[in-house]
DNA sequence: TTGTATGCGTTATCAA
DNA sequence: TTGATAACGCATACAA
């Protein structure tokens, strides 16, 4: 049953020292090349596989890296989602497990051991969770991490993102270009780095129009799709003629409360997103948004995880451009 | 900087030995209640955290689940998505950290050893994995694990899931009792156990009311949403009155379909799916389903995790009874 | 190139 | 109730 083939096992049955077969299979130099040939066959034979939680102990390192979400809820799903899938992908690929932490807004105690206490090498933490008293104490330990999407914040941590500035100019560019006058806006929550950059955005397709923006078509949200729809109400009350959304969810929810009034879309509203949500969607409305190239994202994080668990002091951020997805809510 | 501090430090601090600090913070029996107190108290003070990697070492156990998942693509997002949340969230509530293997398809080999070889006391196996070699040779080894949507196989291991045939009754039921006449259906891969008893409940519904089943209108698909697609020619060609998809996907690429045929649903055609997965959204359209309880299902799963391995035999198949959706696409 | 011996931090098994 | 001490399985500095 049990019988758990261990490293001994395979160096008597191969006539070696554990120290020779260690070498061998970890394909360490200083090892006669038939020999290391032998004590793999061995290995193989017997059905060997080394024990992690040993392996880490001695070893130090331990192939499993963490990977912390924020987990706002039901609404985050089309995100968080794919950075997951995206990230567990990336890793595997390199051999690493991911260790998974969904509610960064108040995990337990055992499992946030679990993440500083040597189970795990490296982190990648994204944004969602950040302005939070765990994450950050977790990122000022001495672990390495990578953060998705905190863009260059005081904190020298190393980051991978997708570009915010002029994709969101772009996509409100496009709004302006195809005849809208009145844009108005839903932002993220502004102390976000990333919702900032989105309505800096939003301002600069603007300014290189020599457009002013009538501030009272802004309106700071929160990412969230429930807030958003109770935002569109004054904001259609304003008779905006298109509307950028920060995330697709905010753009759906004012594409929704605008059809609620009568209003058609796009003849009398334009309404764009951030995201992508529905570049590849079956359902209505596809709405025109910035495409988050998450493989990109999430290969670059573990990549450059991998980088700083190798001990590079890179603190750099990188920038990854979306494409633009022209849905059925622009003209 | 890197100070980790270690057992023998806070036995060292408290004047015991490590063996009485261990027993004091694993709260074990045979410690006098002040010097526990007085450990726990320096342990707090000195920030001491046990290394996880030791202590799975020394004590056989982990305090780390897997979840092992097939990833078919982005499709699957809407499903697997929840129940990673799901079960991420129940398993931090039970203080489990979770290991993600999100391509059962084909991990790599580092990974699969992560599972199998120590660091991991148990897994959580989705059945959209289970025909797979890799799947079977996990189940056949000596971890603790527990099936979600096997149903009862030939496989004796403990299983969670959504009930399938009476839910799938009902809500073909629903279409035949709002004036149906001709239902077909996009079942998932008839070889899966979920999708074959959803088919079943496809044919119950008709017996119970003395309808015979068209055969010329139903289809196998594989729950993938552009095999639907492609079948959902076909299946309309035989002009049906109503759809049954074995997932939401399936029924959407038929709603589709119909949609660019000019057909005015649910006037004309009627169509209801199973997963639930439009029962909270502001898209178009909303599909009449039966609900998912995931969050009952992520929480049996990990319950009966724990039971299995807390030593448990039993290997029963648990059914959570699902919710109808009154969509739109249904009179 | 190989083997020996020690350490990793904890839990568990014994005596005391 | 406590305290030495032996596992746990592997990696590695050091010696041969």
């Amino acid at each position: 049953m049990g019988k758990h083939v261990t490293l001994d096992d395979v160096a008597r049955a191969a006539g070696v020292s554990r120290a020779t077969a260690s070498r061998s299979l970890n394909n360490r130099i200083g090892v006669r090349e038939d020999v290391r040939r032998n004590v793999q066959k061995v290995a193989k034979s017997l059905g060997y596989r080394p024990n992690q939680a040993a392996r880490t102990l001695a070893g130090g390192s331990s192939s499993v890296i963490g990977l912390v979400l924020g987990s706002a809820g039901p609404r985050s799903y089309s995100y968080e989602a794919v950075i997951v899938q995206e990230v567990a992908k990336a890793a595997s690929e390199s051999d690493l497990g991911l260790l998974l932490v969904a509610d960064a807004l108040a995990p337990s105690q055992g499992v946030r051991n679990l993440l500083s206490d040597g189970l795990v090498s490296g982190v990648v933490v994204s944004v969602v969770a950040t302005r939070n008293q765990w994450v950050n104490e977790l990122l000022a330990a001495d672990i390495p991490s990578v953060l998705i999407g905190q863009g260059e914040s005081e904190s020298p941590i190393r980051t991978v993102e997708v570009e915010n500035l002029e994709s969101s100019a772009e996509v409100v560019g496009h709004l302006l270009d195809t005849g809208c006058r009145r844009v108005g806006t839903i932002t993220g929550p502004l102390n976000r780095y990333d919702a900032a950059m989105r309505y800096r955005g939003y301002r600069l397709a603007h300014e290189r129009r020599s457009l002013e923006v009538d501030d009272s078509l802004v309106f700071e949200g929160d990412f969230d799709r429930d807030r958003a729809y109770e935002l569109a109400a004054p904001l259609l009350d304003q008779n905006p003629d298109g509307v950028f959304g920060a995330n697709d969810q905010s753009a759906l929810a004012v594409y929704r409360r605008a059809i609620e009034r009568g209003l058609v879309v796009p003849d009398q509203l334009s309404v764009a997103g951030f995201d992508g949500s529905f570049a590849d969607a079956y359902v209505s409305p596809r709405i025109t948004s910035m495409v988050q190239p998450f493989r990109e994202i999430a290969r670059g994080a573990v990549g450059a995880l991998i980088e700083v668990m190798g001990g590079s002091n890179d603190v750099s951020s990188q920038y990854i451009d979306p494409d633009i997805f022209f849905g059925d809510t622009t003209r």
